[in-house]
DNA sequence: ATAATAAATCAAATACAATCAATATAACTT
DNA sequence: AAGTTATATTGATTGTATTTGATTTATTAT
C-alpha cells in the first residue's frame, strides 16, 4: 500500500462519506496515524480536501459564498468600535458615500434605522441595507467579483453626478506621506469619493496606520477626520496636518 | 461531532430559524454550553452571525440574499424553455443587455459558461453570474428594493454609454398595440435598452401575450424577435408587423 | 435584586508537529 | 552484478497545541 493508493482511497472515502477520520483511516489501511496525517496534509496543501482536527472534510464548511469572511475577518471588534463612532456623525436627511472596504461595511449595522441616502459601489452594502430605512443609490460600472464592487471609468464618472455631505472611506494604508491603495481602480474611486463630498471621514483600524502599500494616491490634507483604534504616536503628526482624530 | 460539523449545524439552524439558543444547541448536539458559546463567539468574530445574550441571530448581510425565490415566479418551466432558446442566440464575445424581470433572470443558468459581457440593472442577475465566466457591468442609479434593480434618470443615462448587440427584455404585457409596462420607471429603462442595442429580443411567456397593462411605452416594431411558449392566434398579427417569432 | 448568561481559570484528553531512527527504494560506481 | 551511497518513506518517541469541560467569578437582562 503506497502513497498513491492511499491517496486514492482517502479521496474515495471522502467522496462517499463527505469526511474522513485519522484513526479510522489508519486502522482501515493498517498504517500509522502519523502517515495518514502526512497524507492528509499533503492533500490539503494541494487543495484536494479541507483538514480538520482529527480528520478532513471535502470543503471548508465555513466557506459561505456571500460575505467578507475570507477577507476581512481581522479586527472585527475594532472595526465595529470605529463604525459605532462614525455613525454618530450621521444625521437623518444626510446623503453619504460609502466605499467598498470591509471596515466601512461594518457601518451598515449602525445606520440601518437612519433616514438617509447612501451612495455606494459595494454590493454587500446594498444587500445589508436593502430592507432598511436607508434609501440606496448604486454606482454603476464594471463589476469586480473579488471586491464585489464597481470600479473604473464609468463608475468614477457616475459618481461625479452626485454630491454628498460625507464620504466614509477606507484605505489600504496611511502614513504621514499620504493615503495608499493596492490598485489603481481603488485609488480612482476613492479619489472620486473625496472630490465629491464636503467632508471625508477615514475609517482605519490600527493595522493600517503607518502602512505604506503599493500606490500613494492622495495627501493627508484631503482627509477631514480619521477614526481609529490605533494608539500610534504618529497620530499627532497627522493632526499637525489638519486632520481631526477620533480615537475609540 | 467536531468543530466544523457543529458550526455547519449552527449556521443551518440560524438560516432556518433566524436565531439560535445556547441551551438548545448544547442539548441538540449533546455538548457543553461553554463549547457552544465558544463556537458562537468564533462565528461572530468571523462575521457569520450576531451574538446575543443567550444565543445568536443572523447578521444582516446574510439575511436576504438576492433571489426571486420568495416572489411568485409563475411558469418556471415555460420561462426556462424560452431562455434555453434565447441562449442559442448568444455567442462568445457578445455584449448583451439583460433587464430585471423574472423571465430574463432565468437566462442566467444558460449563459454562465459563455465568454460574454452582460450589462444589467438587476442585482439578482449579478449575484447569479458573479462567479461565472461572464464579465459583468452594472447599471447604476436609484435602487428599487422591491424589484432589486436600478431605475431612473441616472440609470437611463448610464445605459446610454453602452451599446449592445442584443437586449433581452421582458414586459408586463404585449398586444398588437405595442408593449406595456406597470410603471414609468420600468418603461424608461426598457426603452433605453431597446434604443442602445442592435437587436431587441423579447422573452414572454403566454401569460403576457395579449395583455394590455397600465402604460403603453413602445410600438411592436421596436422588437426584432419574440420568444414565447404561447400558441395564441394573435402571434401571426405580430409577425405581420415584422417580428420574428420563435415558439418553444 | 435576582436569576440567567458569560467570561476566566484550570485540568484532562486528544491530536499534532518535530525529531530521530529504521527501512525501502533508487542511483551510481567500480 | 555487487556494493555503496543517496534519497524517500514510514514509524516511534516526545513535547506542544488544540479541544473540551468543570468550577468559580463577573456581567447582563429583566
Amino acid at each position: 500500500m503506497n502513497f498513491q493508493k492511499r491517496k486514492r482511497f482517502i479521496l474515495d472515502e471522502l467522496n462517499k462519506q463527505g469526511e474522513v477520520d485519522v484513526k479510522k483511516l489508519a486502522a482501515d489501511l493498517s498504517i500509522s496515524e502519523i502517515t495518514i496525517r502526512r497524507d492528509l496534509n499533503n492533500l490539503a496543501d494541494n487543495g484536494l480536501l479541507f483538514r480538520t482536527h482529527g480528520g478532513a472534510s471535502k470543503t471548508d464548511p465555513l466557506a459561505v459564498p456571500y460575505t467578507y469572511t475570507n477577507k476581512s475577518v481581522q479586527n472585527i471588534a475594532a472595526k465595529d468600535d470605529i463604525c459605532r463612532e462614525a455613525a454618530k456623525l450621521i444625521n437623518d436627511g444626510d446623503i453619504i458615500f460609502m466605499d467598498c472596504g470591509s471596515t466601512v461595511f461594518r457601518l451598515c449595522q449602525f445606520i440601518a434605522n437612519k433616514r438617509i441616502k447612501v451612495v455606494t459601489n459595494s454590493l454587500p452594502i446594498i444587500t445589508a441595507l436593502q430592507n432598511s430605512l436607508v434609501s440606496l443609490n448604486i454606482i454603476g460600472g464594471e463589476y469586480d467579483a473579488k471586491r464585489q464592487a464597481m470600479h473604473g471609468l464609468i463608475a468614477n464618472r457616475h459618481l461625479s453626478f452626485y454630491k454628498a455631505k460625507q464620504a466614509f472611506i477606507g484605505v489600504d494604508g496611511i502614513s504621514v506621506n499620504g493615503l495608499f491603495a493596492n490598485t489603481e481602480l481603488e485609488a480612482g474611486i476613492t479619489t472620486a469619493f473625496i472630490n465629491n463630498s464636503e467632508k471625508t471621514i477615514l475609517l482605519c483600524d490600527d493595522s493600517k496606520i503607518g502602512k505604506e502599500s503599493y500606490l500613494k494616491f492622495a495627501p493627508l490634507t484631503q482627509i477631514n477626520t480619521l477614526i481609529t483604534n490605533s494608539t500610534s504616536a504618529d497620530l499627532v503628526l497627522y493632526e499637525e496636518q489638519g486632520i481631526e482624530i477620533i480615537k475609540v
